[in-house]
DNA sequence: AATCAATCGTGAAATTCGTAACGATTTATA
DNA sequence: TATAAATCGTTACGAATTTCACGATTGATT
């Protein structure tokens, strides 16, 4: 039995995203190549990324649009919502509270905690903003699977500890530092002043 | 002649990202293996990525901190400072015109430019919001090397143009879309979507 | 001074990943 | 119906990356 790779399916979501806007423009059918000027891929890559998935491709006309990304969804999230709770309301967790990507019938953002006590009890887009001595009850009730870490560097170890403790399974973190947490769950660091030195490295070289 | 890879890079700024912590807590000697405690690396990693920088570690003892990320800072940033330019003041463009990480002696935030008339000639955090029609004059003035796309994504590939003409090198892109751009420009992008969509397929396998 | 333990640096093996090459399949067309 | 052109799927290859194994070096200890 093959094992599908975190790269290919990484990809994939990639594709997932293409194959949507490729709905809503009614285009019903797409080939590999077509596929792979529109994410930055290359033609073989897809092929060989779809192939773990059988035989979807029909040769001379490509792929049914729907029918893909319908495969690729059924793969990797099964008709799952993803619920997430947001840690820490500062600038970047309001700005997280009114992103529209986290308000989907995929992806929902359920419940937000901070410290400050000025911002309880306030609403953000029909999000109240909880105390985070409550989060492992709340976060159990919503049954939410990811958490969002947008507190300042100082506290980010603290709430990742309540994360784990409330039974979340994986972590965005953007907080300028690394955590540590059980092997079990799965960290994504995303650290702006990073990404942008990393970007700015690569047109240097 | 060896050449450093990318992946090399980019675990680097997070060696130094830690090593400037452990500076501030007068950690004057690390080894190899609690760096890779902190920073979820490996020992081998480490030492294999610092070897291409030479002999810079001493059997026994571990690296000299402040000695390693001088080092490695060297390489890879020589003391530039980076300068970006944003584009789209939204709620996300406001929590990056806030970032605190954007305002440091090697990262400075220095233009910010949106279309609707209503932002235009406030100030946030310090930096006025110019109309996108000025980007190119005002980024060749301030210098700025990259971007941020901080945009709806109907016009992100619009922003994307701008900011080649511009003469950007390189872009981060928040907008949920791939965009087309020369391939001289190096573009990074993150989708908050796709993150958490990754993430929660990584928990489910 | 000799020995031991800890840690580095590195060549080689193993693994992962992407690319290329090419046969197989399908539609269009003469 | 035969041929041609486009596209898929897959095997084999090669490149990049990580992991392993181990020698070399240093500081501590007796």
């Amino acid at each position: 039995m093959k094992t599908i790779s975190r790269k290919t399916i990484d990809r994939a979501l990639l594709y997932i995203r293409a194959l949507e806007n490729l709905l809503k423009e009614k285009r019903d059918k797409i080939s590999s190549s077509e596929l792979a000027d529109i994410t930055g891929s290359s033609d073989v890559q897809i092929r060989k990324d779809i192939s773990f998935f059988g035989k979807v491709g029909v040769p001379r006309v490509g792929y049914e649009t729907k029918r893909l990304k319908d495969i690729l969804e059924n793969f990797i999230l099964q008709d799952n919502i993803v619920h997430i709770a947001l840690f820490g309301v500062g600038n970047l967790g309001k700005a997280i509270l009114k992103y529209p990507g986290f308000q989907t019938d995929k992806i929902k953002l359920v419940a937000a905690f901070d410290k400050a006590k000025s911002k309880l009890s306030k609403e953000i887009n029909g999000i109240k903003i909880y105390p985070v001595e409550r989060s492992a009850e709340l976060i159990k009730k919503v049954h939410a699977e990811i958490g969002i870490i947008a507190v300042p560097p100082g506290s980010s170890q603290e709430v990742a500890d309540i994360m784990v403790k409330s039974g979340l399974k994986g972590i965005i973190n953007f907080a300028p530092n690394c955590i540590s947490v059980p092997k079990s769950i799965y960290v994504k660091n995303i650290d702006f002043s990073i990404e942008i030195l990393s970007i700015f490295s690569h047109t240097q070289l």
